[in-house]
DNA sequence: AATATCACTTGCATTTTGCAAGTTAACTTA
DNA sequence: TAAGTTAACTTGCAAAATGCAAGTGATATT
């Protein structure tokens, strides 16, 4: 998306525009948190997105280059999906989120807890999150 | 929103549920670092939302209890909208957001300086502008 | 008393979403 | 190697959300 077709100036709107919705970051959680690589994962969250709405938003995150498409290590019939440098950058802000719920909605005792433990020393878990997913993220061709 | 008419018990799905639109997090700027606190005040901002949208999201908010009404300090034609401290929690990922966009989205010099010199005490800022938010909402009567 | 402002609401066209049913290439199995 | 299955989408259509323009009623100003 260009400067000029935004809404406005503003990094927050800017940013919404690009992933502002009730899916994208689903996607990304997936990517970053769960392992999940393939559209048929994807499609298997407990959110039940439908098929044209994933296509649709794997397109918009590829062409935000926020995710990017590799060939499947073991199969030519899947894709793989994965974070690229940008997408790797929203992990503090997932991290602020799941946070905000954690404190402000209702969610399981043990994702409480385990969201609870990660406060304890949020720097050095994003720090080891980050390489984590930098690794992942080198390890296939371009 | 009960937990059992949520999509999944994502603490990252449920937070989209309550503001994850290109709408809600524009309010909540607003109310957080605009000072715009007034329906009229939020319809002049850059993005042009719609009047029957900004209700519709107002409405939302108040009944996420992340905002809520008072009476104006200088009409009764007026209304006035504040954060609660729920939405005040809200700081430490309308921060993140707007670091992530000063990396990688292209916006205003002068708004990226700001953010980069904020980033600089990152803690110290975010716990500043923490107590001016619980400062200006203990303000007013309930 | 007349006019303007403020916070909405309403009606309607356009866009987005959600669901179900294809389609095509690749992979597995007999 | 032919037949069925899986994977990643696409298509068609109904339902919901959005966007725009034009109200409405309470309060404020002149």
């Amino acid at each position: 998306m260009s400067k000029s077709e935004r809404r406005s100036e503003c990094p927050i709107s800017g940013s919404l525009e690009m992933w502002g919705d009730k899916w994208s970051l689903l996607i990304i959680r997936d990517l970053m948190f769960a392992k999940k690589n393939t559209y048929g994962d994807f499609l298997k969250s407990d959110e039940k997105i439908s098929t044209n709405i994933l296509a649709a938003r794997l397109l918009a995150l590829e062409e935000a280059d926020i995710i990017e498409k590799r060939d499947h290590p073991d199969s030519k019939a899947k894709v793989w999906y994965q974070l690229t440098q940008k997408g790797i950058d929203l992990l503090p802000l997932m991290t602020e989120i799941s946070l905000w719920a954690e404190k402000h909605i209702d969610i399981p005792h043990e994702i409480k807890h385990m969201l609870n433990e990660m406060k304890k020393d949020k720097e050095s878990s994003l720090r080891a999150k980050m390489l984590e997913l930098q690794a992942m993220n080198k390890t296939a061709q371009g």
